[in-house]
This record gives structure tokens, C-alpha cells and sequence, in this order.
DNA sequence: CGTGCATTTGACGGGGCTCAATCGCCGTGG
DNA sequence: CCACGGCGATTGAGCCCCGTCAAATGCACG
């Protein structure tokens, strides 16, 4: 299923044939302005792997993202899903402590590292918005270790919060399988699956389509939220 | 069990008369220097609380502790241990994600994060310390997430392996409780405790007292982690 | 010796995992 | 137009790991 490639950067791409490669300025953090280029990959496509020389920082532009860790037996954990607007990719250590892949077709801002680190040399909000951004993922990160401690109800009532929360809507069209929220939650999809048709159940959502969530009871979510 | 303090600084003090507030120039990050004053507290006292104004940041310099968040429902959840040598209370927002708490009596550097944050804006060298500690800090989240999914037994061999490397020795002298390791894994004391029996059954450990332990067999312990 | 706390040990039940079958959706081709 | 195959998702049955509740043990300290 992974599409494992020698080059991160150029073998990592879908079939789309090449975005123009021309170097565009676009925002990178927030109101900081860095000169990046864009990149486009199909669903599943491999952006960058872990244990890979850490060389460029990624902004997602359109469609989503998930980065995550493989234990040596094979079990997987996503440590994120990342929607259009967010950062990833942001290491201080030489190589990526995490694999990255495109969930569906989408389209990411490329920059490279040692110039984003030379800017913030110069520049001291660029340094502060560097550290804001990984300090901002750490919080996420033991946000996420917080759900991985509640029962198989509050995990799911958690995502799908948060989920609503960042799409700033009520009723998601998730862009992940079920696989990916099992591994994101630390759970099987066949608890999943049982969770959300329990929670349709005590008419808390609603599933019009497996991808389609609509939240009919956020009270009811966040009291399991616990 | 937890001493509530309105005053971070000053109540989160420990029974020891007033240590010398004499400001001292002491080693912060690595090979950075910054002013800072050096603090004692007792085991079990506060240091900061979570959602406190993060105004200042920590090193340990002696003894342990904890950094931990609350769910609603009482459960706790140890995000690290941090041992002498360690920064914590590193945030970017302006309040504190967690709480932090000397495990047992423990001296610890206390640098203003306004001053910290003024060093970085004049010396990019310190700026990219921030960055590095936080992004190091990110990566043990992960690291803690991905302890989070695994059985008991992998999570109490990956907790002992951590330890030991931290402490680099294969026998460990633990500093904080069987509660404090618990809801570090994730556990309930009791499955904490019977998985340590059963590994010294296995003669894979050692458990002369009931806080020491000694590493008797790595490559099981290795085999465990997974 | 007695008190208090941390830890261990035991018995039991349940939540979530495993294995397996079925369903639903969609694209493909006859 | 329908049959077929493939993949994701759902549903079911059974079991096991770990949480819960409870009691016993060990240890430090007065």
C-alpha cells in the first residue's frame, strides 16, 4: 500500500504531471512570507518517510495529510491529521521522526529548511513563529495522548469534536478511512465502526454515508468527551 | 494530594527556608548561558499549575519531576519525567498545558520567559535552542504516544528501557511511585505491578526493593518493546 | 508495637480485540 | 442494463487482557 521511493522530493509525487515549478512566494507561517513551491500528490502517495534527511517544511494547501509511525511488528499510529492551512514536516533533528502521505489528492507548500533557518537568523519573527508552530504541535501531540487513555466512546466523541472544530462545521466529510481513525485513535475499525452505529443509535450522529458524520447532539459528545 | 497554590512562585515553595535568591549565572540550554535563580521544592509541591501564565521556564538541577494533565473526571495523565539536566515548562502559548510537580525533593534553575524570549531575539543561538528543546520535547511526545498503544508488558519494558538509558545504568534507583509510573503508561498500579512480578519471574528483571530495579535481561526487555 | 502508606496479590467481570461473514458502493465489462 | 469483482465498512460470536474491587503484605516512622 505505501508507495516507498529512493526521492522524497521528486519520487514522491503523484501522476500529475509537474506543477510549475516556479518558485512562488506564498505564506508560510501565518503572516510570514517564505519563497516555497508547490507540489501536488495523489491519495496515498508517500511525501516524505521517516528516518529521511529532514530538507524541507510542508504547508498543506489543499486536500489533507496524515503523518505517522510505524511500530516493528507493523501496527501504525498517526500522530496527525493535517488540513488545509497547516504545518508539517517541522524538525529540529536531522531526519523526520515520522512517515508523511497524502490521504487524498492534494496539493502541498514545499520550503526548504536551511532557508527557512537562515531567515530566522536574520529574522526574529520568523524564529518565534518556528517555535510557536512546534511548541503549537507539541501541545497537539499530548492532546492526542490524552485520548489515547480514554475508553473506545470518548476516543471517538473526541475526534469527531475536533474534527467539527477545525472544519468549523457540523456535519464532516471525512477525508480519512476507517483504518486511519482506528490508528489515529489507537483502536481497531471494527471498534469504530461499532462506536459511531452506537452513537447513530442514541441518535447523538448521524451517518448518511461512511464519510458523512453529521453531529446531532454535540452535548451528548462532549460529555463523553470527558 | 495535590497542594493548590494560588501564587506559582512563591507557594509552589517547598518547606526549605528561602534558598538564596542571588541571581546566578548558571547554564540553561546546553551551552547557552542566562541569568536565572535556582529554587527548591519539596516532593509532591507544585511548581506551576496547568492554565497558570507560563512566565517563567524550568531546569531541573537535582532530584525529579512530574508534568501531568487532568481530565475532568479526576484521571491523570503524566505527559514526562524530567530528570536533572531536563527543561520543562517550555510553552509558546501564554499559559501552561500542564501542571508540574517535584516527584521528591528537587532543586530547579527558574529563568523569566520574557528574558529567555528577549536573549532569542538578539542571539540566534539561543533562539534555535528554543526551537531544538521544544522540537526534542515534540518528538518524546510522540515517542510517549507510541507507548500508548502498546500491551502492558511492552509499555512497562519500553518505561524501564527509558529509564535505564536516561539514568545509563542497568539498574535503575526510581524516584517517583507505582501510581506516578501508571498513569505515565496509561495503567492501573495494579497491572503496573504485576507485570514487574511477572517479568522478575522471567528473570528478564530484578526487584531488590520495591523503587530499584535491575535490568537482567536487555534483549527480552528489547524483544518486549516492539 | 501500632499506625499509615505504598505495594503486592487474588478473584472476577467487562470492554475491546480477533476472527469471520455479510453488506454496500462503485467501476468495469460483457 | 445487469453481472461481477474489489474494496471499505458493518455486524456477529467468542475470548482475553486489563480494570475493578478487595484483602494481605511490607516497610518506615513514631
Amino acid at each position: 500500500m505505501l508507495i516507498r521511493t529512493g526521492n522524497h522530493i521528486a519520487a514522491g509525487r503523484g501522476t500529475q504531471p509537474a506543477p510549475s515549478s516556479v518558485p512562488s512566494i506564498a505564506p508560510l507561517f501565518d503572516s510570514i512570507e517564505l519563497a516555497g513551491v508547490t507540489m501536488a500528490f495523489d491519495g496515498n502517495a508517500e511525501i516524505f518517510g521517516e528516518g529521511e534527511p529532514a530538507d524541507y517544511v510542508y504547508k498543506v494547501l489543499s486536500g489533507s495529510v496524515r503523518t505517522y509511525r510505524i511500530l516493528s511488528d507493523g501496527r501504525r499510529q498517526i500522530t496527525a491529521f493535517h488540513l488545509p492551512g497547516d504545518v508539517f514536516g517541522l524538525e529540529s533533528a536531522e531526519d523526520h521522526s515520522c512517515s508523511a502521505e497524502a490521504i487524498n489528492q492534494a496539493t502541498v507548500l514545499v520550503v526548504k529548511r536551511s532557508t527557512m533557518l537562515a531567515t530566522a537568523d536574520r529574522e526574529p519573527n520568523v524564529a518565534r513563529q518556528l517555535w510557536r508552530l512546534t511548541a503549537r504541535a507539541l501541545r497537539q501531540s499530548q492532546d492526542h495522548s490524552m485520548l489515547l487513555i480514554k475508553s473506545a466512546q470518548e476516543r471517538v466523541a473526541s475526534f469527531l469534536l475536533e474534527m467539527a472544530g477545525r472544519l468549523s462545521a457540523s456535519a464532516v466529510e471525512l477525508p480519512m478511512t476507517r483504518q486511519d481513525i482506528a490508528d489515529y485513535l489507537g483502536l481497531t475499525i471494527e471498534t469504530v465502526s461499532r462506536t459511531l452505529t452506537q452513537l447513530q443509535g442514541a441518535a447523538t450522529i448521524e451517518l448518511p454515508a461512511s464519510r458523512r458524520i453529521v453531529l446531532r447532539n454535540r452535548s451528548a459528545l462532549n460529555r463523553l468527551d470527558s
